[in-house]
Order: structure tokens, then C-alpha cells, then sequence
DNA sequence: TCCCCATAAATGTCAGACAATTAAATCGTG
DNA sequence: CACGATTTAATTGTCTGACATTTATGGGGA
């Protein structure tokens, strides 16, 4: 029995607690292993794949960091594969999204233009779907807008929270999973712009259309009114680095 | 010094692994460390944590479990902050796609429901930006599509290949990112979907004015054709879901 | 019957050691 | 002096064994 040994090309050879986190990841993506099951305890599993305990716990804790399985102490403790819920769905998103624009240098027309056009793609399911709480919702964040002497980041979590009732009146979680993502990753790149009065007050006059848009359930001119939220936020990006590159350059001379 | 203790209520009282893994990646994530900075080894980072090197280690599988961090073997080795990659971020957000549908038996309708409205949502970018490659490999795609005694797995597998040309159509790698993520997370629920010919043949003629629609630059028309082959999918899941109800009725009787 | 406590099972943590890998320093030789 | 082989040191990967901590369970006593 030749074929007996690990293949040399196929299992790529990686740490044998990421071989064992794979095996186990693999039997909880495929379904052998559904929410709530009891994973054999550490001490077993050291057995089964004949390595030691510390090597078994480093598998689980990389299934445990990706919300694969969970752990409990104590007696009839134990790791169970986990039933992942939307909020911590969300955070993993969130995360990966994060890195994926901070550390690939993704440019903010880029991640603004994706943004916006995921938005725009749920947009006629809330005109269709929308309930009077969103609506309700969406209203209350512009007054909380209009106020002023408002700080930016204020500013912009009255922003993410009028989006994000916009998107959930679609009813939709995946949907709004996936725009929460969206623009949660996109919150560093976004705290980097600056908004001035007169851009605020054009992007809230937006808001108010929007809102009373998806009231009449006019799926198109939100689709317009959209659109041109995305193109002020674009011109007012560009505005606060041509004002970045121009102190820089100030300073440098 | 009374209160020298771990505060009970902020710290949450995880792990000391948990611990360590989250002040690691709140230093990533901020900005504090960036890409292919190198830690400290295991023995500095456990002898600045005061724990053991086996606790610190967990912690940085951790890490590397959600690809924040690669480890190199060693002299001048060690834990490096990764630079994520698209097909890293790519495959993370497939897994948690795929975990949160299967896991939380979120229905078919609802994500594809979902899917749809992200791919009409990037219709237009791609009207804007679509090239001659791309349109060849949805014509390449589609030709693969009409052959005669195609498996259900081989049709599926050519039908994400062509959404997956449409969506990189709009030349936004973020975008289909995202797009990539909810196709990739749907595949177990749409493998329990069987399509018969006269289905097929539908869906190839959608896929035929889709693409050529995409030639001309019509955004409206695909998005109006995306919606259509929505509601054609649905249909078709319907269909496979009440044939499979029969039999179960009719097996239990 | 009800409460308290011992017990057992499981994860969490520690200490020390050795193996494997890799880059850099060292040495030897032409 | 140069260049290649060898040694060395640093670092991660893994193992062993032990102890601490948590928690469900069952038994004993009031």
C-alpha cells in the first residue's frame, strides 16, 4: 500500500493544526457536521489525528476565530459548531473588508462607487418592501443632520444609519448584510473626508428626496437620486485631497 | 490598588488568548502596524503579555485564521501582517456567505432575491466599462451553456462563470468581490436545484441578450433581462422544491 | 424534599524541551 | 582577496506532562 502517505502535492504541506482546522472546516462547509454538534473533545481529537493537545487547540482556535465553532468550559463543555448569527456575520465582513481597502490601497472611487452601486441594486426591492418604521427611521437621521455644529463623525454615522434603514426596507437580511459590509469597510476611508456646510446641506436635501422617494415607492428616481449622492460624494472626496496634496505640498517646499 | 484587577464589565473576560488575538488586530486595523511589519517573536510577545508561549501562539492563529497575519519559519522569521489579497478576501467572504445561508436556512428566494439585486446593482458600471474580453468570455460561456447533456454541476459551474465575467465587466475589483462572495455562498442551495432542458433554454436565451445587450451598452435592458432571469430562477427552485415535497409526501404515505 | 458539597469531565494555562527551518556569519581553501 | 561550504543562531512547529478553572451531575445530610 504505496499511496498510503500524505500526497506530496495535494495537501500543500501547511502546519498540521491548519491540515486538522481544514479537515474539520470542510466537514462543518459540507454539512456533516450541522449547528449545535458536539466536535469530539480535545483530548480525542489529539488522538484521532495522532498529534498533541496544543496542536489540536491551535486548529480550533483558527475554526473559532472565523465563528465556525464555539467553546464551553467545564463538564459536558466542549466545542460545538456554531449557528452564525447576522451581527457576527457582520463583524467578519466588516473586518475583511476593512483590511481588503486599508492594506490594498483601494481607492476611495473605488470602494464609493461599489458602495453605491450595491445600494442602488436593492433599491427597488425597498420601494417595494418598505415599511412606515424605515421611513420613520430614515426621517429621524435627517434631523439629527441638520443640526448644526455637528462633528463629522457624527455626521457620518447619522449617514451609515440613514443608509442602512434605506437598505433594511428592503427586507433583505443577506442584503443588508452585505451592504452593512460594504460600507462598514469603507468607515476609515470615509473618515478621511471632511464635509463642509454647503455639501451638507446638499447631501441631506438628497436625503430628504430619497426618503420621500421610497415613500411614493418610485424605485427609478431613488435609482437617479442615488446616483447623484454618489457623484457629490466623489467631488467632495477629490475636494478634501486636492486640499490634503496642496497643504502637503505647502509644507514640503 | 483595588481596582488593579481586570475590569469585570469592558474586558469581557474572554480568553487570554482572545485577548491578545483582539489587541493584535486593533493595532492592525487602526493603522498602528501596517502591511509586512514584522511582531515581535512568540517569546516577546509572551513575555510581554505574561503569558506562556503556547497562549500566545493560539492567539496568533487566531490571527492568521482570518489572514490578518503570515508566519515564516526561521531566522529573521516570524509573524508578518498579510497584505490580503483579493482571492484570500474572496475565499473568507465565501465562507461566511456559505455558513451564514446554510446555518441560518435562510430560503433560496431570499438570497437569490438578494444576488439579483447586487448584480442589477453593477449592471450599469458595466455597461459603462465592459470590454471585448469580457464579452467573449460570456459568448464563451454561453456556448459551453447550450452543449447538449451537460451536468447539472457543469451548467452551474458556467452559469457563475458568466455572471462572474458580467460583474468584472464594471472593472471595480471591489464590486466583484462582493458579487463573487454572494454567487460563492449560494452554491450549496442552488446545487439542490435540478434544471431541465426546457429551463436550460431559457436561461441561454436570457444569457444571449444579456451579453448582447451589454455590447450595446443598454443598461436598462439588462437590468430589466437580470430581473427576468431572477424570477426565471425562482420559478425553477419552486419547481424543484415541490417536486422534492411530492416525493417526500409521497415516500412517507 | 431541598440544599450543599464532592466528583468528574472538559477546556484554559503553564513550563520546558526538542525538531525543523532558514538566514547570516564564519571558516577554509584556491 | 574571493568564493563556496559549513557552522551558528534565531524562530516557528510540535510534543509531553502537569496544574488551574469551570461546570454539570450525583450523593449525602438536615
Amino acid at each position: 500500500m504505496p499511496d498510503n502517505s500524505k500526497s506530496q502535492q495535494k495537501t500543500a504541506e501547511k502546519d498540521l493544526s491548519a491540515q486538522i482546522a481544514q479537515a474539520i472546516r470542510d466537514a462543518i462547509l459540507s454539512g456533516d457536521l450541522v449547528a449545535d454538534d458536539r466536535l469530539p473533545s480535545e483530548a480525542e481529537l489529539s488522538d484521532t489525528y495522532g498529534v498533541s493537545r496544543p496542536t489540536v487547540r491551535e486548529a480550533l482556535k483558527r475554526l473559532a476565530a472565523q465563528s465556525l465553532i464555539r467553546t464551553k468550559r467545564g463538564a459536558s463543555g466542549g466545542a460545538f459548531v456554531h449557528r452564525l448569527s447576522y451581527p457576527e456575520a457582520y463583524g467578519q465582513l466588516a473586518t475583511t473588508a476593512t483590511l481588503l481597502l486599508s492594506l490594498n490601497e483601494v481607492d476611495f472611487a473605488t470602494a464609493c462607487r461599489a458602495r453605491f452601486a450595491l445600494e442602488r441594486g436593492c433599491a427597488p426591492l425597498s420601494a417595494q418592501n418598505r415599511d412606515v418604521d424605515h421611513l420613520a427611521a430614515m426621517r429621524a437621521e435627517i434631523t439629527r443632520q441638520s443640526q448644526p455644529g455637528l462633528s463629522d463623525e457624527a455626521f457620518c454615522a447619522s449617514d451609515v444609519a440613514f443608509h442602512r434603514a434605506l437598505v433594511d426596507g428592503a427586507s433583505n437580511p443577506v442584503l443588508s448584510w452585505h451592504l452593512a459590509g460594504a460600507v462598514e469597510g469603507m468607515q476609515p476611508l470615509m473618515n478621511m473626508i471632511t464635509f463642509r456646510n454647503r455639501d451638507r446641506a446638499e447631501i441631506v436635501a438628497l436625503h430628504i428626496r430619497i426618503t420621500d422617494a421610497l415613500e411614493a415607492r418610485d424605485a427609478a428616481l431613488i435609482d437617479q437620486l442615488l446616483n447623484a449622492l454618489c457623484t457629490v460624494t466623489l467631488r467632495q472626496a477629490e475636494a478634501t485631497e486636492s486640499l490634503h496634496a496642496q497643504k502637503n505640498s505647502g509644507a514640503r517646499i
